[in-house]
RNA sequence: GGCCCGGUAGCUCAGUCGGUAGAGCAGAGGACUGAAAAUCCUUGUGUCGGUGGUUCGAUUCCGCCCCGGGCCA
């Protein structure tokens, strides 16, 4: 039973999507797939971008990446900000480039968003602007939120009505748009999206059969962590950067956490509690949108051979 | 051994002047367009430690027992 994708366009090169929520093995599904395919890896994580940060992403260590090499990477600083438009540009990009070479895009990750990105588009809309957004900030501060979203709904009532008043991040880029563009971003939003991806696209998706053991992997993954010295690391990105804790690299599992036992606004079985806590939440919405995809190859991520059944699936594909 | 304080949801605890109980956290489900490992929404039946007694009715009052913790010996 062959997907209408690859019935449609086979004439199409092939890309593949491996997604999973975290400590679901994706890295080590993909290294088993560059040792048996023609494929390239693209990293589709919104934490792997950073640089400096290690333990706390389980990022693929060194002997990993020289045997399996990741694009999108150590991309910035964790003082800078990266995006899903930012992600697809450069995806994009890759995919097109490691085409070209003769191999496969194997995009690999647990970035949900990202990936639906790619795959339907996104509109034209104006990016972030880092002042504007201060100064939202700060009239949030002064006002709060449900003001804001008051505000909006005059501005753009058709967005103000699907958002809770208390989602500041969304509330925030509803108010963004509308005053960057001078239009509502519900109007923006109508534009239809040209975004048909030139790939036949075989999209894995890795869940847990069982969510008690998913929830025992992220706990000994965490506790590693810990060992490794996560701690040390934040204390070392602290002092070698200029963060504070409302970067979107310091809201990531486990630096948030790590930050706040930093402050010494908890104890470190705290820490550690609040960190394995937050992975189980993380991997809770990233199995929460895997559920609602369409066209997806399922496998339990807690198999013993499941690198060899998604090898052979793959292998069935491309012969 | 005696006295005191506890034993209520997976955890920490509140509460019922006697009418079978509710918060936070955790868990579960969901949303998701340039911060997404983010942000947000929904969701609380548990022999109220056990057992006798008083009572129309006990998790609540009384007796005994069990289990923690403390003080005195």
């Amino acid at each position: 039973m062959n997907s209408a994708l690859s019935t449609q366009h086979s004439t199409l090169p092939p890309a593949i999507f491996l997604m999973g929520p975290t400590a679901s093995g994706k890295t080590g599904v993909a290294v088993e797939l560059v040792r048996d395919l023609p494929c390239e890896i693209v990293s589709v994580d919104s934490a792997l971008v950073y640089r400096g940060m290690d333990i706390g992403t389980a990022k693929p260590d060194a002997a990993t990446l020289a045997l399996a090499p990741h694009h999108l990477i150590d991309l910035i600083d964790p003082t800078a900000s990266y995006s899903a438009a930012q992600f697809c540009i450069d995806a994009l990009r890759l995919m097109a480039e490691i085409t070209a070479r003769g191999n496969i895009p194997l995009l690999v990750g647990g970035t949900m968003l990202y990936f639906k990105a790619l795959l339907h588009g996104l509109n034209a809309l104006p990016q972030a602007d880092a002042n504007l957004r201060a100064e939202l900030d700060e009239k949030a501060r002064r006002l709060g939120w449900p003001a804001l979203h008051a505000e909006l709904a005059r501005l753009d009532p058709v967005t103000a009505a699907r958002l809770e008043p208390a989602d500041a991040q969304r509330i925030q880029r509803a108010l963004e748009v509308c005053l960057l563009s001078g239009l509502a971003m519900s109007a923006l939003l109508e534009h239809p999206i040209e975004s048909d991806l030139p790939y036949r696209i075989i999209q894995i998706a890795l869940e847990p059969g069982d969510r008690a053991v998913l929830h025992r992997r992220i706990a000994e993954r965490f506790d590693a962590m810990l060992a490794a010295g996560l701690v040390d690391e934040v204390q070392r990105l602290r002092l070698n950067y200029p963060l504070n804790p409302s970067l979107p690299a310091m809201r990531c599992v486990g630096y948030r956490q790590a930050w706040q036992y930093l402050d010494d606004e908890f104890d470190l079985a705290t820490l550690r509690e609040k960190g394995i806590a937050a992975t189980r939440q993380l991997a809770k919405r990233q199995l929460t949108w895997l559920r609602g995809m369409e066209g997806l190859r399922r496998f339990d991520c807690l198999d013993a051979d499941l690198s060899a059944q998604v090898r052979d699936v793959l292998r069935d594909e491309f012969h």
